[in-house]
DNA sequence: TCTGGGGTCCTAGGACCC
DNA sequence: TCTGGGGTCCTAGGACCC
């Protein structure tokens, strides 16, 4: 049995609980570069701002509806993330963090009233966060997270489904015949591992709801489809599929990728910019204790503006040796924006990869590898330390340039809030 | 003027091997 | 007329997720 917590509207009831006057209204968070809407309150929604549109067509078609539009402040939600998640463990014994907002908790070995239990979690997390929450409970991950939809559309739209199973939502304490008719009014696109692709052919094929998707053969949808659908159809009749997965298992690639601010032209920029890619991927990269076999650098241009000649291009750079140096992989970075770059293009994004990852503990070691190597990684130790307490980007390798933040390939972020959780200068001040 | 970032898994097809 | 069988590895692309 798994529960799955997950906060309503994460990003935007974030900003709200340090900005209480957003409560009730239309408020987005938009993407790096205030680019389109990656959050949306219910009144929002209802004024029909879809996920993903972008922010200059909500201004144009929506001048007079009042929306409050806010630049993306990961830092906030990060760290509002940490605390809500430290609470919905208490749910039960094991916990497996999905994203920045969901986290499937395990209730096997749980006895008594989950529903009552999961009501408990979900209070202590709106009064001690103040984020609210829907949880949903099932036999297997995809149906706890179908139940999590019902507990929140539920809450959200009065008369979609059962008023008790507002909130919070057990599936598997339904009397079969309510489970179908819970199916039969949830649209087969809610279900997890169905995109609009596959939700498109099962249309095509005459299916509408979950229940049409229930009592599907498993054994047809997998030679018709796929293994995948598969899975998810044995998952919603109750047969456990998916592994629970308590420990995060290490990344097999880390990226970091960026659109400019504005169009940029010059090669100089581009390699400042990857420069500083690629050492936050290095970092990534020693957080979580691997290595780097290759690093790949991409440019390319906007295919937004049609006017525009269109490049596009990716170089892979293998390392001499697996490796989580900054200096070395963002040496590799450069070499490749260098390959990559072409002359008389308007570059919109750029953005280092690694791959093959591996684990920095399991070394192919070389002779006359020297003391040189050790000290270097003391280096990074150092460096990580350094930026972890003094702040991201306080010693930097001198090819990421003297970042003032007005350069022309720096990201757009005209309406970011304070980081109200983790920086002291930003923590809220209250007034008696 | 203005359209995000970061991942995972699966499959098909080509190259190559004996 | 008739042109095998079985396998691995790699890559690109598609689909999905938040």
């Amino acid at each position: 049995m798994y529960a799955l917590v997950d906060g309503n509207n994460f990003y935007v009831s974030c900003e709200r609980v340090f900005r209480p006057s957003l409560l009730d209204r239309p408020v987005i968070v938009l993407s790096n570069n205030d680019g389109c809407a990656i959050a949306r309150s219910n009144e929002a929604k209802a004024l029909g701002i879809a996920m993903g549109a972008p922010w200059h067509l909500i201004q144009r078609s929506l001048p007079d509806a009042g929306v409050v539009a806010l630049s993306a402040n990961f830092t906030l939600y990060g760290d509002m993330s940490n605390r809500m998640m430290a609470i919905a463990a208490g749910l039960g014994p094991g916990q497996e963090i999905y994203s920045i907002d969901e986290s499937f908790i395990d209730l096997s070995a749980m006895r008594g009233d989950l529903v009552a239990r999961s009501h408990q979690v979900r209070e202590r997390i709106l009064q001690w966060i103040g984020i609210p929450c829907g949880i949903g409970i099932g036999s297997t991950k995809t149906l706890a997270k179908l139940a999590n939809h019902v507990a929140k559309t539920a809450d959200r739209k009065p008369g979609s489904y059962p008023m008790e199973l507002a909130r919070v939502c057990n599936l598997s304490a339904l009397p079969p015949s309510d489970l179908d008719a819970v199916f039969a009014a949830t649209d087969l696109g809610e279900v997890w591992g169905i995109g609009r692709r596959i939700g498109a052919q099962l249309k095509e094929a005459g299916l509408t709801s979950v229940l049409d998707v229930v009592r599907l053969d498993p054994a047809m949808v997998r030679g018709r489809w796929s293994v995948v659908l598969e899975r998810t159809v044995r998952e919603l009749q109750g047969q456990s599929c998916m592994g629970f997965e308590d420990v995060a298992p290490a990344k097999k690639e880390i990226a970091c990728t960026r659109s400019f601010g504005q169009p940029v032209t010059q090669l100089k920029d581009l390699i400042e910019a990857v420069s500083q890619f690629a050492s936050r991927a290095a970092e990534k990269l020693r957080k979580q204790g691997s290595q780097a076999v290759q690093v790949l650098a991409f440019i390319h241009t906007s295919p937004f503006r049609r006017q525009d000649r269109q490049y596009s291009r990716s170089i892979t750079v293998p390392l001499r040796r697996p490796t989580a140096d900054t200096a070395l992989i963002v040496q590799a970075a450069v070499m490749g924006v260098k390959a990559a770059f072409k002359p008389g293009f308007n570059y919109s994004k750029a953005g280092v990869m690694l791959l093959d990852l591996q684990d920095a503990s399991v070394q192919q070691a070389e002779l006359a590898l020297g003391d040189e190597a050790a000290d270097r990684s003391a280096l990074m130790a150092t460096l990580d330390r350094l930026n972890d307490r003094y702040g991201r980007g306080a010693v930097v390798l001198a090819s990421t340039g003297q970042s003032d933040g007005r350069r022309g390939w720096h990201m757009k972020q005209s309406m970011k809030t304070p980081e109200y959780t983790t920086r002291w200068a930003d923590v809220p001040r209250a007034l008696a």
